[in-house]
DNA sequence: TTGATTTTTAG
DNA sequence: TAAAAATCA
């Protein structure tokens, strides 16, 4: 009898405990089916880019499966048992999935299904919710929560199983959105994300400690959309460091602590983790769709701002440090509640993940756990100058601002020739912000 | 992990 | 004058 591989945010056929299972469970000589289920709730509203990743990877997976890659459209909990029993199933398998409706959602497709839901393995190194303080509660700080997972450990990646694909009858999949005019995208699927793994392994490992804060130089490993969708398991990122790539590691484990943080609050993915700053003043009405439109469409006349909008707008990636940037401007700059930023990130993201993207907000905003303090609030222009020095970066999504010398490039107003034309005038007065968002941050904690 | 600004001090 | 240290949110 053949069994049925659930593929979700594990598009790949290494290392993937829940297919091997599937593989060896499928009896006499049965095969197995892999399904993915194109639920409209998980692609909510999605910018092109985020869409045509997605798709491009489940059209790679379709030829792994020489074309056999079911895709249907609809609820897993409808989705699945119709096909269980079309094929007569032995059994359903997938990886875990975490968040504030995977369990949930597992446990109503559990029911529908005339056969068992069988889970294994995670798309982490530990499974969230594995490693706990000696009290047995979660981890609330990063550094614990690593040396745990450290000490916690991880099976070495093991390899492809080989697999008897099962036919059935399948939605096709989507075609690409319109994407912008020469607009390179990734290349995704299971075989691009080994490959450029290894030619980050090999060439920007070694310089990742130094150069990782450094936008305009493009020394990050940009594993995170192999992450997002399991063409690539950290275990086999993980495998491949060693004891002098510790920096590189934490940051895998940074994505560990969020999924664990959610795992354990899984309200947090939408709502404040500490409602504290609740009581802050936020911009409304006119002011707020005026300000979070200029913002979401690189237009606040801070040119390090407005670059990685673009950048955000075009590819569906930033890098690390501009997302602090625009996140940190957006809140404290334009008073702007983080939801809504969140929300901008996670449709155009083509990395867009619920724990990573809405606890890197709450840290910028100082609502979430280990979070930066709602006080420390970047300055666009220092960050600029700093990260970006020669404004190579800004130069390259902003092309109004081509022509500036660096000495100006990231306060364009000050250039001795007059701002330039075509390139909007600074939204907000960064320093008046500061002292506003200063004050009313002094206002909350005293009435507290 | 991921600041900014002001003040002090070395050269 | 720039780097380091102290202080500030
Ligand atoms: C406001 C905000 C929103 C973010 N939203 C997302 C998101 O939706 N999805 C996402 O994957 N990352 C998110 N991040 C984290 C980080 O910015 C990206 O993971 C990183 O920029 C991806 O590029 P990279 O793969 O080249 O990173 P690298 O520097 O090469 O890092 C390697 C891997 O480590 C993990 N990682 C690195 N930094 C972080 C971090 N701060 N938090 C969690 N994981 C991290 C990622 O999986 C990444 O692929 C967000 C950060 C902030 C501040």
């Amino acid at each position: 009898m053949p069994t049925i591989h659930w593929f979700r945010r594990d598009l790949r056929l290494a290392d993937n405990p829940a297919l091997a299972l599937a593989a060896k469970s499928a009896t006499a000589d049965g095969d197995v089916l892999g399904v993915f289920v194109l639920d409209p709730a998980l692609l909510g509203p999605s910018g092109a880019p985020r869409l045509a990743v997605l798709f491009r990877t489940l059209r790679a997976l379709d030829d792994q499966l020489g074309g056999r890659l079911v895709v249907r459209h609809g609820k897993p909990a409808v989705v699945l048992p119709k096909l269980a029993k079309e094929i007569a199933a032995e059994s359903v398998h997938c990886a875990a999935d975490f968040g504030p409706y995977g369990h949930r959602r597992d446990d109503e497709v559990a029911e529908a299904l005339p056969v068992p839901l069988v889970h294994s393995g995670s798309a982490y190194a530990v499974d969230p919710g594995e490693v706990r303080k000696g009290n047995g509660t979660p981890f609330q700080v990063y550094s614990p929560f690593y040396r745990s997972w450290h000490d916690h450990g991880w099976s070495t990646p093991h390899r492809a199983p080989r697999v008897d694909w099962h036919g059935a009858e399948s939605d096709p999949i989507p075609d690409d959105p319109r994407l912008p005019d020469g607009l390179d995208l990734p290349a995704v699927g299971e075989a691009a994300a080994k490959k450029a793994w290894k030619t980050f392994k090999d060439k920007g490992l070694r310089d990742y400690a130094g150069s990782r804060d450094r936008p305009d130089l493009d020394a990050t490993s940009r594993m995170s959309v192999h992450l997002k969708w399991g063409t690539i398991h950290p275990r086999t990122l993980l495998a491949d460091l060693g004891p002098a790539d510790e920096v590189y590691r934490k940051e895998l484990a940074w994505r560990e602590f969020y999924a664990d943080v959610l795992f354990h609050r899984p309200d947090s993915a939408r709502a404040y983790y500490s409602a504290d700053l609740k009581g802050l003043h936020y911009a409304d009405g006119a002011e707020l769709s005026a300000r979070l439109s200029a913002w979401q469409h690189g237009q606040t006349g801070y040119p390090i701002v407005d670059a990685g909008m673009r950048q955000l707008l075009a590819e569906g990636w930033m890098h690390n440090r501009l997302r602090m940037i625009v996140a940190s401007f957006l809140v404290k700059d334009l008073h702007v509640e983080w939801t809504h930023g969140a929300r901008h990130f996670l449709a155009h993201l083509v990395d867009g993940d619920l724990a990573s993207n809405n606890h890197g907000w709450q840290w910028v905003a100082g609502t979430g756990t280990d979070a930066a303090p709602y006080f420390r609030i970047f300055n666009p222009i220092l960050q600029g100058k700093k990260f970006d020095p020669d404004g190579d970066y800004v130069r390259r999504w902003v092309p109004e601002l081509n022509h500036l010398p660096s000495r100006v490039i990231h306060e364009p107003w000050s250039d001795p020739n007059g701002a330039p034309a075509g390139y909007p005038e600074p939204i907000v007065d960064h320093f008046a912000e500061r002292d506003a968002a200063l004050a009313d941050y002094q206002r909350v904690k005293r009435s507290r």
